[in-house]
DNA sequence: ACTTGAAGCTGCCGCAACGGCAGCCTCTAT
DNA sequence: ATAGAGGCTGCCGTTGCGGCAGCTTCAAGT
């Protein structure tokens, strides 16, 4: 007994194409090709094919079905799924944290993606990077840096306001000059950074070296820094240096 | 101030190779190219480049973030967002549904993989299907089959160890000479399957279907009932007429 | 015997997002 | 003048087929 490609493909409920497909890659032979070149299964490719689609099912490549199916030892039939069901998930914990980045940018967009670039730094407050900062440091920072926003005298104010953008012009300048990030010049200006920051809240070495990450990640950072966008990876290389020199983990 | 393709690239972290193919593909166009055919891009372009990339860590699609670079309003990017929410949501429940597939499978194959065809069919208790069955039924009914089987009598046993034999039999013949799964020397056959099924559990319309599809979909089922596997899509066949015809939902 | 429709066949392109060549060109520095 | 670094344009390969085009073959009806 044996049947034509599209018997089988009724059967099976895959296309002819598949079949050919899985034919042109050697997942399943034919029994018998025809002199005119056509295909004919018997009883054992039809079992056969039956193998391959319950694997498929279970999300396998074609190459790892092809892999179960040619040692025939149960052993390492259940080695294959092990490691499959390990990669599984790893792909879902990763569809977690991926829905879990959306949501948190999906609010970051509907909060503050149009506020003006000049904006940026002008505090926490009602700024669309709460949400920035509550998501990587989390809300006991945040709501300090608030309590101390508090108390500012007015030279802090001043600084807050003007802190950034100084570092930010000076930078540009010793980056054109050629300084490297390094150098005393550059790291006395992330000094200045460093104590505006801490104006808002105390970063660890890690939190600082998070926040130059997040200049050169984040667009809205890196346009209100200068018209040179690659001044943010500068900074951020160079803050790295003072979190290695100046601050513990 | 421009710069290089592979000053971009160290800026950005990523390849030359993808800044060509973006430009390829339209979705990153450099600001001036010169007369040699070089690439150089502006701040403009690497701003466009850093939200790209950030769109790129969601797991949206190159054509995707087009549209949310393309349309510069809020509203439809948090829509396009999301979109993309729901269907990472969505692909992490098949994933999960995978695994849960996955696992059962493994048991199978350990408990039963090994288990030679004609054996296939002699009762539920340590059998390689108890876990299929536990699996597609839950455990209220396969527990009632062991507690029906334990009130067998003596031909009801034998009813069981040769019923479906004759059945499989019967229904190769019947299919060999032509009948259609609707006509009654078929649905008769159907019947006596019902019957014998009914030793072990009472399968309402909805798992005698299911009951059918297994016998398409395990290889071991369709191997155990004749050298043609086509008898099972036979088979399943008529049982859905025969619990469209004689089952309620 | 002839025609026609259904089914089969073999390529080849396309998808997503690039990686990795090959082969050639160009710039800068020594 | 030469060398080395960087740039360029194709083209193939990846995964699992879908969808053609263009040709052949088969079974059935007239």
């Amino acid at each position: 007994m044996s049947w034509s490609i599209a018997e089988v493909a009724r059967d099976s409920g895959v296309t002819a194409r598949t079949l050919r497909h899985y034919h042109a890659i050697g997942l399943l032979v034919p029994e018998r090709i025809a002199a005119n070149g056509r295909r004919y299964y018997a009883s054992q490719q039809l079992l056969r094919l039956q193998r391959i689609l319950l694997l498929r099912e279970l999300g396998l490549g074609l190459d790892a079905i092809a892999d179960v199916l040619a040692r025939q030892d149960n052993q390492s039939t259940v080695e294959v799924l092990e490691r499959h069901k390990a990669w599984l998930l790893r792909e879902q914990q990763r569809l977690g944290r991926l829905v879990r980045t959306v949501e948190s940018t999906i609010e970051n967009v509907r909060s503050g993606g149009e506020m003006a670039p000049e904006k940026v730094f002008e505090g926490f407050e009602h700024n669309p990077y709460e949400a920035e900062a509550r998501e990587r440091w989390g809300d006991a920072v945040v709501d300090a840096g608030y309590e101390r926003m508090r108390n500012w005298s007015g030279t802090d104010a001043e600084k807050a306001r003007t802190g950034y953008g100084r570092v930010h012009e000076r930078l540009a300048v010793l980056k054109a000059e050629g300084a490297e990030v390094h150098d005393l010049s550059v790291q006395e200006m992330i000094q200045l950074h460093y104590e505006v920051t801490s104006l808002f809240w105390t970063p660890t070495a890690e939190a600082y070296r998070g926040l130059g990450q997040l200049y050169v990640d984040d667009a809205r950072f890196t346009e209100a820094i200068n018209a040179d966008p690659t001044v943010a990876t500068y900074l951020r290389d160079a803050m790295n240096v003072y979190a290695d020199e100046h601050l513990s983990d």
